[in-house]
DNA sequence: GACGCCTGTTGATCTGAATCAACCCTGCCC
DNA sequence: GGGCAGGGTTGATTCAGATCAACAGGCGTC
């Protein structure tokens, strides 16, 4: 299936349901590009509709009353960005602003309602991709309380590794990185620096080689003794 | 509405449900209560009916194949600990153990299943307690990157604070809290006296008095100038 | 094509929290 | 009632990573 503008639409959710249904909601649906920067999600605003990121890449982030806000999570072409909130017409809970150039399809909200009242597919398709989400945040905490930064850094490139040996394109400004890894964007680049010294990879701008994933994810496997969490209840 | 052994059953999701669906779910429930340090859900196991949490506290915990074990999250009693795995039909992908003696409510999964596809009521409470449990996490994660020990501490008696003042019971060993803080025993007794020294609360064995719950809240804020992720993108 | 800003890197220092170790207290079991 | 074990506290030391600061390279702009 193809939009107008040329962009593969792949999507866990919209493979999930039926032609018909897909047609439907595909029919209604925009497509929007935006640049790098742009905010795409304004915390607290009412969800109209339904966006999934087709390309790019989408950085999540949340202000609390205090005023802290964060990088929670950084979002990969295929997921969607606001499930829930479409879902139970609440407004957004996070900001979403684009870390690279993106395209999005956007899906009215109601239509979405509508589509997934009679297809219990795509039904199962959005509780599935609300359950991943929940399940990478779990990962995330586990990573910050049991990983050190290198770890926590070198976890983060095997996730982005797509085959079982190669290279990856990060596209997104190191400080993102950094924030959602919960460090300093000094402490990103010491730790990728000493990666490369170690022989694990090799840096080449925004792209990075990795000669042998299984030794990354030898170093990336928490310290035995470790102690946060890890202790006995 | 009451069971058997006479706990109130008191849950949202319950709650949520019509008369009849949830008369139904409960007639075919049973009621179980475990004590201390007990496990209640083994990871990867099939979920074959859903836990309501009605009386107690129960820690979540997830075991990487790496073997890495972390306290993720502290659920309190009215939530449900195994929506998405008895909604999904998929394995647990955490374990429960109880921190204090439980009463838990047991609906078989494919009950739930079943009532779930009849009442949109329930199917939406299902919806919701995803949702603020994904939410709660994100907390935890913008916690861990923005908060130091002290602060985390102090929110956490905030989250457990019933009223606008008073005391809390806390129930759980301390070790198992500072898992769930992501730091020591060690930090968080020191945390914890550190607050006392400062007049902010008054520790009693498992009571903590909090006589000014707003001068607590001031602590807890994240430092003006925070760095980590707060930093411009 | 040169300038200037922004992103990323590197170095020096400082600090919060982990670690290691001893000790105390409380509840339990015999 | 006494001893024992485990959870909790306290102290001394160490270390990872934040902070502060300076600098380099790249990219867009004029």
């Amino acid at each position: 299936m193809r939009a107008t503008s040329g962009v593969k639409i792949t999507s866990p959710l919209l493979a999930a349901a039926g032609p018909e249904t897909r047609a439907a909601l595909l029919s209604r649906a925009s497509m929007l590009a935006v640049p790098r920067g742009a905010t795409i999600i304004a915390q607290d605003q009412p969800a109209e509709r339904l966006l999934i990121l087709l390309q790019g890449s989408v950085g999540l982030s949340t202000a609390e009353d205090g005023g802290a806000a964060t990088m929670v999570e950084i979002v990969a072409a295929g997921d969607a960005l606001s499930i829930a909130a479409a879902l139970l017409q609440v407004p957004h809970s996070v900001s979403a602003v684009a870390l690279a150039p993106c395209r999005l399809l956007a899906i009215p909200a109601e239509d979405l309602r509508a589509a997934m009242a009679a297809d219990a597919g795509l039904m199962r398709a959005a509780m599935e991709q609300m359950t991943r989400q929940w399940r990478l945040l779990m990962e995330q905490v586990v990573d910050l309380k049991t990983r050190d930064a290198t770890q926590r850094a070198a976890r983060f490139l095997l996730h982005r590794l797509p085959a079982q040996r190669g290279a990856v394109e990060i596209p997104e400004p190191r400080g993102a990185i950094a924030a959602r890894l919960g460090m300093t964007p000094e402490s990103l680049s010491r730790a990728l620096h000493g990666l490369e010294a170690a022989g694990l990879l090799r840096l080449h701008g925004r792209r990075v080689d990795v000669p042998d994933r299984a030794a990354l994810q030898r170093i990336s496997l928490p310290r035995a003794g470790a102690s946060q969490g890890a202790r006995r209840v």
